[in-house]
DNA sequence: CCATACAGGACCAAATTGGTACGATTTGGA
DNA sequence: TCCAAATCGTACCAATTTGGTCCTGTATGG
């Protein structure tokens, strides 16, 4: 558990397609076939990507969709927020009000200390990382811890991973 | 989104209202009670989290829950494995074979760090943390933050954070 | 021996999610 | 000019998941 959506995995593998060829223009179709998923579903992500303005689209023949970013610049948190909204683990993490015994309860800024933290792990892994060709773990520069400092959040973009593939086809 | 389940949410705030006082047992009915949840939906919560050892139970009259072991030992990250299993951000980030693609996606590894470094964030946090009345974010050293290393994970309790309260009663 | 309290399922209802379909709009090219 | 290729938006359905309840059994203290 504490998984996020199946979409949001899928709209990271569809991201990074794109990523591959940040340049040129991609059809929903074409996306699908790549990424060995249902046309109608990757039609939907690329919506709300493009809704979130990760993306841009083309219309009419010929049209197709391209990264609004440089791959360095887009972010797993990025893709996270697009799909399945701002990242909360607990309805009090953002929102203020929805919990009625609020004004006894001293763990709302903690909770959205634990959040901070969850979403600076997903914001140290761009695009461009993911779609670098298999890089692994043991190769990285094991240098730049992601850092979480309670009061001021510190990022630190240089971890590098990628995204699943679904069980597709 | 990404959040975690509203059960996971309500067991902490149980796990809480235990360490209050963790020397002595505490029935089912008057956690519900302490905590305004449904006492059926609590029982329930004191069940997994006794499966799973955190708490343990003594049956008959008097009888009740207790913490197994310390308040700063258990973990926000403890209860949650608790509720809702191993954390997994996305199926191939634990078991393999899930993805039918697997053998030609280089994600799973970097999957693996994210879930880790979120692993450490709901790990960094303990029930006596939570329990403290009232610490806040402002209040805390401030100098230990939660470091993530993509190798080999080193570990930080010292970050103060506390759970949410749902809207009960 | 009975009231209290946990154990462990089975079970249901509601919310969420994954996925599909369809009509409208835009654009390039024959 | 007209058609085909694309996206846009939204509504909708089906399936899974989740929250929550209940019931039967077992242990224990008074």
């Amino acid at each position: 558990m504490l998984k996020l959506a199946k979409l949001t995995d899928y709209a990271t593998v569809v991201m990074t397609a794109i990523a591959a060829e940040p340049a040129q223009l991609h059809s929903a179709q074409e996306l699908a076939d790549r990424s060995h998923l249902p046309a109608a579903t990757v039609s939907k992500l690329l919506k709300m990507l493009a809704k979130a303005r990760l993306i841009e689209a083309t219309r009419g023949a010929q049209g197709g969709y391209r990264l609004m970013r440089s791959p360095e610049s887009i972010t797993v948190a990025d893709v996270v927020d697009a799909v399945e909204g701002p990242i909360a683990v607990t309805s009090c993490s953002i929102h203020a009000g929805d919990c009625s015994i609020e004004s006894s309860c001293g763990t709302r800024a903690n909770w959205r200390l634990i959040n901070e933290a969850i979403r600076q792990a997903l914001a140290a892994v761009t695009l461009a990382q993911i779609a670098a060709p298999m890089r692994r773990a043991g190769t990285m520069p094991a240098e730049n811890p992601i850092t979480f400092h309670p009061r001021k959040a510190k990022r630190n973009s240089d971890a590098p991973i990628p995204a699943t593939r679904p069980a597709a086809d």
